[in-house]
RNA sequence: GCGGAUAUAGCUCAGUUGGUUAGAGCACCAGUUUGUGGCACUGGGGGUCGCCGGUUCGAACCCGGUUAUUCGCCCCA
């Protein structure tokens, strides 16, 4: 027999891996509910039609495609097999697939339900999504993303709120981020300087890298590429975003007389309202303005969000990419048939949250707690009184468990031990006949015999 | 889609220039201790050395292929 295996990319998640999850999945969606989002889930499957054309060629590439039921091939067309033109014969036998993101989803949901759908309408939504991408340290095949997003509403509002989520979820995880920030319509300014769009859509590609290969390394690419204008453009960018203050920024960004556009303006004043909003509400982790953040998806067109972690308990060579990211769309809706619907989301990406708070430790004790109670019955005879008492335990919220069955004491304790259970409950036929209980404090080492009524209270000290 | 590395017990890994019966730690089971865990000691189960082929008297070890995993690149959470 072949040994069992997953495929790659994919993880079980062992007990203590899921509280741990489930600690982050909290705190993540208390916050969003703090906010007055509300849930939303949709299918994992989607039909191909949905998914396909909305990230790019080298999205579609990345979809995870489900082959159709029947006999499929008998329907396919002949010349394509015969070529053995994969891209062409899984139009014909594909006709679903995993969604690739949580976005898409939503846009899809919000036009089939427009009737029933009230504006400005906030939701949120925690769900796996999958990429047939190749699997490396923080990327995975299989992965959770947790989105919140407004849509019909225009105001800078919901970026201030969006912004104060990404805030305060970081506190309470206790991971220290730099929520960076900037305009689609700054980077917009720059189209005509570039000459053309298909020079602009590779610059801002390019200047996306800077945190990774620096200045220089965007410099050289910009250089190989010969993009009209590039080096220049980029130099600019990087002077303004050696400044120190946002307002700063956003002064040599007006004073700039070679992108002088419309983008350019919207993307000030915008700006200048979060700033404006969030005035008298205290952010603890840093915001920056930084004008060189493009982010990849297309369809972002007003504020972008990026979430990077900033936190020195992270072991220097643990390098991870982003840990959450968003922007306001224009247009989601529109190639669903929906025109004039704005909408503005964020996402946190659970599993790389997860393998950072794992690397810097975190975690608290508290998210791996389970059961506090354990009972150890000596002889069968016990386990009712055992019920009996555990029932009451439960009532009052306290994890119990009575050991199934009577054996060995050394292999009752050995069990709590091992699961971390602070107090265990011996019963022998001693303790049933006085109506006693002997509970052992398993930490300390400390046993009590004492009547069965106070169990609750002693363990309760 | 492209490149590198790795593959030996359930897990983490040793394994000498190719040489008798492939080891350790952890984990598991039992015992030392008939109702007391963590520590210690003793014993036990468990491997077609990823798979296929080649070289050789002889391969876990050398060579070729293949599959899987993993780390980078592209791109992204």
């Amino acid at each position: 027999m072949d040994k069992p295996s997953l495929p790659s990319g994919t993880r079980d998640f062992g007990p203590e891996v899921m509280m741990r999850r489930k600690y982050i999945i909290g705190v993540v969606e208390e916050t969003f509910k703090r906010f007055g989002f509300l849930p939303l889930e949709t299918p994992a499957v989607e039909n191909l039609k949905t998914l396909q054309g909305k990230y790019g060629d080298e999205g579609d590439q990345l979809l995870f495609k489900i082959l159709n039921n029947g006999d499929f091939l008998a329907k396919a067309d002949e010349n394509l097999l015969l070529h053995r033109d994969s891209k062409a014969i899984t139009q014909q036998i594909s006709d679903r697939g995993l969604r690739y993101d949580l976005t898409v989803p939503l846009a899809r949901f919000v036009v089939m339900n427009r009737d029933k759908i009230h504006f400005p309408f906030k939701r949120y939504q925690i769900q796996p999504v999958w990429r047939a991408d190749r699997p490396q340290k923080g990327r995975y095949r299989e992965f959770w993303q947790c989105d919140a997003d407004i849509l019909g509403s225009q105001s800078i509002a919901n970026e201030g709120d969006l912004i104060q989520i990404y805030d305060s979820a970081f506190a309470k995880l206790g991971l220290k981020v730099n929520i960076r920030f900037n305009h689609r319509g700054i980077l917009d300014a720059f189209a005509p300087w570039l000459q053309g769009s298909v020079n602009h859509n590779r610059f801002m590609q390019l200047i996306d890298k800077a945190d990774k290969i620096g200045f220089e390394g965007v410099l050289n690419e910009i250089k190989n590429e010969a993009i009209p204008n590039g080096a220049e453009a980029w130099s600019l960018l990087h002077t303004i975003n050696s400044l120190n203050t946002t307002e700063e920024k956003l002064k040599a960004l007006q004073n700039e007389a070679a992108i002088q556009h419309e983008g350019l303006q919207k993307g000030i004043s915008e700006i200048s309202q979060l700033l404006a909003l969030l005035k008298n509400v205290p952010v603890t982790n840093a915001l920056t303005l930084d004008v060189t953040l493009a982010r990849g998806l297309s369809y972002y067109t007003g504020m972008v969000m990026e979430v990077v972690p900033e936190d020195n308990r992270i072991p220097a060579d643990f390098r991870i990419g982003s840990i959450g990211g968003g922007g306001r769309y224009d247009n989601l809706t529109g190639v669903f048939g929906l025109k004039d619907v704005t909408g503005v989301g964020i996402s946190f990406g659970l599993d790389r949250i997860y393998d950072l708070m794992e690397a810097a430790l975190l975690f608290p004790h508290e998210s791996i707690q389970s059961t506090a109670v354990l009972f150890c019955c000596m002889e069968d005879s016990a386990l009712p009184a055992a019920f009996g008492m555990a029932r009451n335990l439960r009532d009052a919220g306290m994890a119990t468990e009575v050991y199934p069955g009577s054996a060995k004491l050394k292999k009752q304790l050995d069990y709590a031990n091992n699961k971390g259970i602070k107090w265990a409950c011996i019963l022998g036929e001693q303790e049933v006949a006085d109506g006693t209980a002997s509970i052992k404090n398993l930490i300390s080492g400390e046993q009590n015999t004492i009547p069965q009524s106070q169990i609750l209270q002693h363990i309760s000290q």
